[in-house]
DNA sequence: TGAAAATTTTAGCCTTGGCTAATTTATTGG
DNA sequence: CCAATAAATTAGCCAAGGCTAAAATTTTCA
């Protein structure tokens, strides 16, 4: 059990530090660049809060940035954030392809998508490619 | 985007509390009682660890103990755990039948329980009782 | 241009959830 | 029964991630 709590613990370490290289990346991508005020904007939190977590995502060499400028990702960044991008729009898919509700999937997929490992992904991902695994439950049952 | 990550703070602040009722309902039921060295052992941190976390679940009114006394629930904590537990399966169970090997699909519900909202939760319950959504309308049409 | 507005930063505070080390209390075996 | 061991608590530390209030900087526009 250990093992998994530790992994957990893990997880939710760089969970806001996903959650931000996704979002800088985003905003570079729409607008043009990235400030602290998107930044507090989007994740609903104070411009105080932003100003210490970027500077803890800049000593961690996610993102580069100087004061009174914009924010942007380092190579090591750009690259969490396209993962994480990516890994966020398989668990959104997936939720709508089981019948949750586009506004739900966004909700849920947002605190999901940092748990999700590489073999669970791989799951989603050929699920959304080739159709659901071999028939179990439904037929079994139709079949009694 | 602000509510999404509103809720994921506060579904974060709540999934330690939530592991720890689900853990000691299940040493509870399993060995009689649940003690410090259990959970520290269960959560892979020190008793120190436990000890302050126990005793902030005590202020938040989901769990009762005393000094060097065995660790318990209120019914407020016995309701959440339950809760929990029931969740926690069910996501288990889902990611099984998405084809995750046993192992990953302990270790990603673990991670992933705390951020599964109700209708996220019932669209998994009604796959792992009713089959997938596509193939629930093939056998529909065959019923025809 | 220069004053008001917006943005960013700083300082100082808080809780959560970790840790170690030392102490206290219970338990167990000789 | 009491000494050794195990378990639990306490004290004091730390980083993350929040906050407010005040100061500094930049931007905007009259």
């Amino acid at each position: 059990m250990d093992e998994v709590h530790i992994r957990t613990r893990r997880d939710h370490a760089s969970e806001i530090a996903e959650d931000y290289v996704e979002a800088i990346a985003e905003f570079v991508a729409v607008k043009g660049s990235c400030r602290s005020v998107d930044l507090a904007e989007c994740f609903a939190v104070t411009p105080a809060t932003v100003n210490n977590t970027v500077a803890r995502l800049v000593r961690n060499g996610l993102v580069i940035t100087a004061p009174y400028q914009p924010i942007g990702l380092t190579s090591k960044g750009r690259k969490l954030a396209l993962k994480c991008k990516e890994r966020h729009e398989v668990v959104n898919a997936f939720l709508i392809a089981i019948g949750v509700d586009a506004g739900t999937a966004a909700a849920d997929s947002e605190g999901i998508e940092h748990h999700i490992s590489k073999t669970t992904l791989a799951a989603m991902k050929k699920i959304l490619a080739d159709g659901w695994p071999a028939i179990s439950i439904a037929i079994e049952k139709q079949n009694e």
